[in-house]
DNA sequence: AGAATTGTCAACCATTTGGTTGAATGTTTT
DNA sequence: AAAACATTCAACCAAATGGTTGACAATTCT
């Protein structure tokens, strides 16, 4: 699915708008691990976990694969950046002094097109 | 409302995954705005943007304070920096050859104090 | 005091979310 | 081919979300 840059936002923060998903990325980020392997640490049923990776990968922050048996759960990084970047955009806020801001201000012509 | 790190990531992200809530943050972030002027861009009903300023509020990423009739809406920017750093952790794995992320492997003693 | 303005609250509604359980699918093993 | 394993799908449920409208509250203007 062709996704808007808005509805890209959208659906990369909704996923890590939980705590199990946000868990599960970090689960996945050093190595790849089976759906079994992912859903071991969580109280939740297998299916729920199957319902998180859904999410997870309908904002393509994981790939599912299967090998075998086996569906392999790996991340795609690259596309948590994104969401990096437009966080990046308020560093001036909470970096500088406010007058630090006002020349800021002034020179600001607008270089962040439009997303969000 | 104190907060785990895991609620507070969980109501910030929640807060960015809505395409009017983050332009609301844009709207705002350069100066203050009163309810009224904040919601005046969009089709929805004052209502309905107030409630959007509602999840904005308890995700701690803007403030409302009475001046006179008006409210006015204020960014607190500095509040979405755990977001931003949860974030950073992955840069490592979008910025580095796979290579890299080995000898990573090796050196990392999990700085990360496990929030999220 | 009364009217106008600004914004919130309450009740309501449809849709989405996050979980469950049980049946179904794809793959490997026997 | 049958059994076992790994995972998803479908149906269901309660709670949360995002919107509406109309009543209410706080402030200012006349």
């Amino acid at each position: 699915m062709v996704k808007s840059n808005a509805a890209r936002l959208d659906s990369i923060f909704h996923a890590l708008s939980d705590a199990t998903r946000r868990s599960i990325l970090r689960d996945v980020a050093w190595r790849e691990r089976t759906v079994g392997e992912v859903a071991k640490p969580y109280r939740m049923s297998l299916a729920a976990v199957s319902k998180h990776l859904n999410v997870l990968e309908s904002a393509e922050l994981i790939a599912r694969e299967r090998r075998g048996s086996f569906q392999i759960v790996r991340l795609k990084a690259q596309n948590l950046r994104p969401a990096e970047e437009w966080l990046a955009w308020y560093e001036k806020f909470w970096n500088r002094q406010l007058d630090a801001l006002q020349t800021y201000l002034e020179g600001d012509k607008d270089e962040h097109s439009g997303n969000g």
